[in-house]
DNA sequence: TATTGTTATACTCTATAACTATA
DNA sequence: TATAGTTATAGAGTATAACAATA
């Protein structure tokens, strides 16, 4: 992205009515205004990057969160069964888990009934963290209901349920 | 992803009233599923793989799909505007197109007016490959009908349309 | 000086394959 | 033999910086 801006308020106003249509911005984009895909990954880009900045002090990034997330919901769970879950790589989540790791908020306890895997835990600086990931996470989630309204929030949320 | 139906339908349990948390598949998602940027991103990935796979014949993935669509639609674009309208980096729509340009499907004009710039346009093979590319797609779509439903898919769009 | 296209670097993420240690 | 975790590699994609030609 060229800018910020560029990049999450494409072209297009909406909620403010007058729409700036002037010079370089009569371009169509003609068929891809009618493709799911397109506004989808829009829509998604916006979103990562308002997770980013709103939990940027903390820096942590979206895929932590949900690892983080899915381990404090469930304590000792492998590492397999966290990708799976989470339809990350478990090649990706070993980094993931290493970051992690090294940063004190998990640790992996190696299982007593099956010693190939890992039981993973938040440790308690983890569990205290991850608090104020989830209040941070949910002044994101504010930005997204200003952003698009709470109603269409909503309603996204219950079209998209079956893909969570 | 291990497998396309981990990724696409993690696990999800709905009602459970006595878990037997031994199968390891009584995981909780938990805050994750109030998350809009979860269930978008679940989503979004959902539909790249289907758009890609809906194409693969034609090996066309979805970036190259919406820069040629836009130069399709606006012929004579230079690589700036058409980077910042689809919000890719120049320096990535470098490759891109250079990519585009090998398989004859675009080619770069140096402008008369601004020689620092290329007017971009389709090739006769583009503008036929392009037509086909969209037949594709059009099925790719109702793909996503078939998935999410018919009413579902508009409002998306119109929740989602200022950000494309 | 500023901008367009280009090259280069680094880091994230996806997709595989292969290795090890267990089972 | 199969599985869990690990290591490695290759390719997208993102984010920057810098350079040459041109404005």
């Amino acid at each position: 992205m060229t800018t910020t801006a560029a990049q999450t308020f494409p072209r297009k106003r909406g909620a403010n009515g007058a729409t700036p249509r002037n010079d370089a911005d009569e371009i169509g984009l003609d068929a891809l205004v009618g493709h799911a895909g397109y506004a989808v990954r829009r829509f998604q880009i916006w979103i990562f990057q308002d997770f980013v900045k709103t939990l940027g002090n903390v820096d942590i990034r979206p895929t932590q969160y949900s690892v983080l997330t899915v381990i404090g919901a469930n304590p000792g769970l492998s590492q397999m069964a966290v990708a799976k879950h989470l339809g990350i790589e478990r090649a990706r989540l070993v980094h993931l888990l290493d970051s992690l790791e090294q940063r004190r908020l998990v640790k992996r306890v190696r299982s007593k009934t099956d010693r190939r895997s890992h039981a993973l835990h938040l440790t308690a600086q983890g569990e205290t963290a991850l608090a104020k990931f989830k209040r941070l996470a949910a002044e994101h989630e504010r930005h997204v209901e200003d952003r698009i309204g709470k109603e269409n929030r909503e309603q996204l949320l219950r079209i998209l349920a079956d893909f969570t």
